[in-house]
DNA sequence: TATTGTTATACTCTATAACTATA
DNA sequence: TATAGTTATAGAGTATAACAATA
């Protein structure tokens, strides 16, 4: 009898393919109505959000920020430029490091933010959520966050010239 | 008591952003192996995939191939473009309708295909798969695929000058 | 008249490498 | 010497609109 093969089966090969155009689909989706509500791109809405939405005071470093935003430190740099130019966010050097920066989320910043969320959530409900009762939602969030912790403590490891933190 | 109110909860947001991000992060982990291993590109992947591994034939219309890939018309024209420069696909009229394309995958790109997977499945089992049981990939294919199919039937309405199909 | 696909074009985004400044 | 961030630059990808050809 052969071992279990390591490589992954019809099952996780369906599942791969159906995660990733799940995923290409709505953000398609999301991102019509993002730069229509607020001309936002995704990756601003997300930078956004985690200040917004997550970080309690608002405010978070670059190297933190780049982190499950996946970006060339550049990239960063680019966005958080836009979103500032924008009145949307601050950059201030870091008071206990002064090599770092400092992005905090302005009052215009939180007032697009609200301004956006609800055509957000509706497109939410419309494509992702219809076909899913609110034990599957738990469900999904309970398989795939497992999945996004792993991810963040195992990068691909690139031949990137330098690391990140 | 209210009623259960119809926008995405605390629970319905994380999984949101979990899928978002997981698969962010793993089409980044994807996207570096296929350019060391085949100089492919996600897009161009999906593709090949989609001819050598779905369609029978190995040939799809552009319409058709457009579908799920969520792309302009001139998106799959210039990704078709490149593949056909690369010897990986033929574009040829359509029998039926002379209006359509068909593309056809060669030798060269199933040959293409058959030498990037394993390096591809590699990183699936890396990045994805190590903190999924078999039964959490099967579940995961289960509460996606209804989604999916929810959503290539309803492609978000945009205000596209055009409709496909 | 509607649909299929291509072209031209402009724009956004991303990555690499070189650079500055601080730890 | 290593890390944080910026800049310059170049390349890939995407979308819009105008277009040609066929149904």
């Amino acid at each position: 009898m052969p071992d279990t093969p390591p490589s992954p089966d019809a099952v996780q090969l369906g599942a791969y393919f159906a995660l990733m155009e799940v995923a290409g689909l709505l953000r398609h989706a999301v991102e019509q109505q993002l730069r229509e509500a607020g001309d936002l791109s995704y990756v601003q809405f997300q930078l956004l959000a985690r200040l917004g939405l997550d970080s309690p005071s608002g405010s978070e470093r670059m190297t933190d920020l780049a982190d499950g935003v996946v970006y060339s430190r550049s990239g960063l740099t680019y966005q958080a430029g836009l979103l500032e130019k924008a009145g949307l966010v601050t950059r201030t050097r870091s008071a206990d490091d002064d090599r770092g920066v400092t992005v905090t989320i302005t009052d215009a910043g939180r007032a697009l933010l609200a301004k956006v969320l609800p055509g957000h959530t509706e497109v939410l409900d419309r494509q992702l959520f219809q076909p899913l009762s609110h034990e599957d939602a738990q469900a999904l969030a309970d398989l795939l966050s497992p999945v996004r912790d792993h991810m963040r403590s195992a990068p691909p490891r690139s031949a990137a010239p330098r690391r990140r933190r």
